[in-house]
DNA sequence: TGACAAATATATCAATCTGATATATAATGC
DNA sequence: GCATTATATATCAGATTGATATATTTGTCA
């Protein structure tokens, strides 16, 4: 059980909130995880096939409104297994910014195409800031549930975080107008 | 040609800076590139064998020292492919944080593990920081060169970010503080 | 000089994950 | 009544990681 794959862990983590359907957690994957996160149905329904055989979830076939669902729910084992590995310390955090890229290769692209990429990166997170601001102020209202507290310290990270991309690309595009003017 | 894997482009883009092996280009993937972009040995050498099939790479067997390497150069139609990537916008900017996740999932874990995870992120972000501005150190004073330019916007781009890591974890660790003592 | 560790160098593979696609029904909007 | 969107599960080719295998050279310490 020690170390399994991360996507284990995920699902785990996301139906000892609640039980879910697979559909559900990709919902959440692409709302309340997606600014540090991600999954994909090809990784979804088969870890929860291998988590069902192995005992840390259990299925439940239902039809509600006529429409099939299999709603999963987290064991004790389960349970046991998502704890063990959250006292573990995090093996692996990771930046992968292709924006980034583009800007280290621009000496084949020149400035004004990097101002460009520079551009369109501080218009995505100026929009991902505002989505953030707003998951922030309905937590906010809410604290009293330990879930929210936890899922608020996730929202301020990317809000400080965001802030300062907002800084970087005010400077970068500052050092970029020296460059071109001489 | 139109949008092939990112590897691709990758290497494309370190060899338009200087002929490469593959050892090296896996070296600067763990340098100047560690930050935002990496790539293992699983990656790098089919990818080098498939740029060469299609003509937008050169390789060079040689010996030196009586130890035999490989040397990767990037051709016209390499360097066109790179640049038409370059122009288009970027796609997909993510961020994977385990360190996040475990925040995420804190309500099985507690508040005292969870300032552990922040603890753990805080020390780690401190020495990454310092490793970043000696790369800008050293970049600043030879700007004159193009290349250098582009780095240093990908540099100073960690260390805004990284500074604003180490300010959230102050804030984190006030507000579990305040959680705590109530 | 000899011994051992570290760096250089290429290559491959199982396990994993993504992005796309297929399929089907229910709810919503116009 | 028709079309679009949302719900829901499932699979697959292609890409990537992390580990491992192999072999030589360079550096270090005694």
């Amino acid at each position: 059980m020690a170390n399994a794959k991360k996507m284990n862990y995920v699902l785990l983590g996301l139906l000892s909130h609640e039980p879910l359907t697979g559909y559900e957690i990709k919902k959440r994957l692409n709302t309340s995880l997606r600014f540090f996160w991600g999954g994909s149905y090809g990784s979804i329904y088969p870890t929860l096939n291998e988590l069902e055989k192995s005992g840390q979830v259990i299925k439940e076939n239902t039809i509600s409104n006529g429409r099939e669902k299999i709603i999963y729910s987290i064991t004790e084992k389960g349970t046991s297994c998502l704890r063990e590995w959250l006292k573990n310390p995090a093996e692996k955090d990771e930046l992968r910014y292709e924006t980034l890229l583009k800007l280290f290769f621009g000496n084949e692209n020149g400035f004004e195409e990097t101002r460009k990429h520079i551009e369109r990166f501080e218009e995505k997170t100026k929009s991902e800031l505002q989505i953030l601001r707003l998951f922030a102020d309905n937590l906010f209202n809410c604290l009293d549930e330990d879930t929210h507290k936890y899922y608020y310290l996730t929202v301020t990270f990317g809000i400080k975080t965001y802030e300062s991309y907002l800084l970087w690309c005010q400077e970068a595009k500052e050092l970029i107008e020296r460059w071109e003017s001489k």
